[in-house]
DNA sequence: GGTTGACCTGGTGCGCGCTCCAGGTCCTAG
DNA sequence: CTAGGACCTGGAGCGCGCACCAGGTCAACC
């Protein structure tokens, strides 16, 4: 069940130097050792990382992902502060898409006319 | 019809060193002085620059607004090129919205999970 | 027991996209 | 004609999120 460093890198697609990074900025909390020193991480780590790479990927700040991962660590208490702090998270994914389909219709109109110009410039060199 | 930088910046939202930034690094090419020195930004100035927000806001690297801002520069015999080059980024951003719902959904879950502890918890409390 | 390679810590560096600063110029108002 | 503020240039600095490096340790095999 634990896994080595490099296991987790493949696992996880995260680099070794991030997963140390994140442990040292407070993102992994209680990483086992082995009696040498080196991280062995669990199923439940792995798990952990994957939700990390979503929040990331969805384009949430560290420090945000900071005080979930502290929320986190302080038990079932948390979990409506979690939720709500997810709930806000999700609102601002969404408020993203939507900016990104206006913008992206913008740019559809400009390669249509693009489109546009080309097809009269061939008509006319044709004509 | 010109604008001081002062007008720019309130009109277009970029601050006047963002300004001068885009006209060092070739974002912007050709704007008009004054006797003096000063900046004066045209109508279509403005415009390109609603351009570009629209592809920097939608995740385009500069290094590709250079050279979408190289292809305008060269007439319109680049129609092609900057249709091809919109057209790249346009799937981009659909890539981009696409796993963007795709986290959002595993978000989703997650919060409706905490939301069912939630009410559980409160049912157990108070049977 | 010596070599090799994965891993450790602490610290510095980097790429992006601006942002700020110093030191000087221009322009409007009184 | 002087004061104040907007603007100029060139260059340095910054915040984020890692990436890289030096110098040392650990683990497994021959």
């Amino acid at each position: 069940m634990p896994y080595s460093p490099r296991e987790t890198v493949q696992k996880t697609g995260f680099s070794l130097d991030t997963l140390r990074y994140y442990e040292r900025i407070g993102l992994l909390d209680g990483i086992d050792r082995t009696a040498g020193g080196q991280r062995l991480f669990t199923d439940e780590d792995l798990a952990w990382l994957d939700v990390l790479r979503c929040l990331r990927d969805t384009g949430m700040p560290i420090a945000r992902m900071r005080r979930y991962a502290e929320l986190a660590r302080d038990g079932d208490g948390t979990f409506a502060e979690r939720a709500e702090l997810l709930e806000e998270h999700d609102r601002d994914i969404e408020r993203k898409i939507a900016e990104l389909r206006e913008e992206q219709a913008k740019i559809k109109e400009k390669i249509g006319w693009y489109r546009g110009e080309l097809a009269r410039m061939q008509q006319t060199s044709s004509a």
